[in-house]
DNA sequence: ACTCCTACTTACGTGCAGGTCAGAATACGC
DNA sequence: GCGTATTCTGACCTGCACGTAAGTAGGAGT
């Protein structure tokens, strides 16, 4: 498929996710089309099916390549952040420059659109939503264990919590492009967590 | 259009809406086709296209019916509610009743297919969130002034946190129907408002 | 020089989705 | 018991979306 790892022109079959995963972030994956994508990278219907055998298949490439980026981040952020409440605020911020780029997160899209996706996306996308809930728990007790941050109940519930916020937040401030609004809510957010300083001063 | 008001057999105009109301909510407006709501009904596709011109227009009827639905729950909770925090917990409750039914709220269905949506619908769906937006930071600001919420930041803020986590929250549970996994997240979101009670005790 | 693989293209087929239009059936006032 | 409006059907059209098959251009290897 591919000539060489290092490909200088990106490679057609990285193109083609590049392209698709803009189009799925900000329409959905059925509201784009195999001729979507083939138009805009200049080439036929065909070639892309070359690359990919049908709209599944390239569903489940693109799932699997935005959870393992996700997975590497997450990952950067347990080694890079100072401690629980900067890998909350981190884990926030990889939303944020999501939406900056006026797109959606392409698992909350997909989501939405559970009910219509072949199975191995079901699967793909349910792993990726676990898996963050995980992180999220981790980093949660983490913080409770050692002080910084402090929230009632299981924390696995407050992973929950948080996730499906910035999801949610990320979902409606998307249709106006109102990134300082999804800031602002996930700061909120998060305040919740942390071991109660801010609060009453308007 | 109608016969009469109190038409029995519920009216077909009526069961349009219904069935196409649960497929968007379900698969998304771009997930189903008028083939789908006419066969369900037992009807053809001509007899859809009869009531509504097209689907713009049935969407534009799906998002208008479910926002006064909606609007009215609002009122209800104005009146019916005891104070702030009562008044979010029964709009929390809202949410987790579409969730019982296995659906998502229909305008966050919509939220994420929004760049596809015709014109109107894109005004419906905005509408709706602008009204829930404003109905909770009055709720917000009222519980704040009453001295039974507190939270740091503006109402405006809060209120798109509350919207954002909720819708979220039904988002990714709705995967699974996890309702409980929901009911548990939406607590712990609106405890991050309540006066700081139930801190720390795991 | 020919073979073989990779990466495409051109051409086609099928099915479905949305929409139109001319009527048929039913109910309705009078 | 007759016109009239309402509600619906049958037949059709158009375009698109996904997919397939066969063929070709261009290098890489030997």
């Amino acid at each position: 498929m591919r000539t060489e790892p290092g490909a200088r022109p990106a490679g057609t079959t990285t193109r083609i996710l590049d392209v698709a995963e803009r189009l799925v972030q900000t329409r959905g994956h059925n509201g784009f089309s195999y001729a979507d994508v083939a138009t805009e990278l200049g080439i036929t219907r065909a070639a892309l099916h070359y690359h990919y055998p049908g709209k599944a298949e390239l569903g489940e490439a693109l799932v699997a390549r935005y959870a393992d980026r996700f997975a590497a981040a997450l990952a950067e952020l347990d080694v890079e952040a100072s401690g629980a409440p900067a890998a909350l605020e981190g884990y926030a911020e990889l939303y944020a420059e999501v939406l900056s780029r006026q797109r959606m997160c392409l698992c909350g899209m997909l989501a939405a659109e559970y009910m219509t996706l072949p199975p191995a996306m079901q699967r793909g996308v349910t792993a990726f939503f676990e898996h963050n809930a995980e992180w999220l728990r981790s980093v949660l007790e983490r913080g409770r264990r050692e002080g910084t941050l402090a929230f009632s109940g299981s924390a696995a519930d407050s992973a929950a919590m948080v996730l499906g916020g910035l999801e949610g937040a990320m979902l409606i401030t998307r249709m106006n492009g109102d990134v300082a609004g999804f800031r602002a809510a996930a700061a909120r957010l998060l305040a919740g967590l942390s071991i109660s300083a801010d609060q009453i001063p308007a």
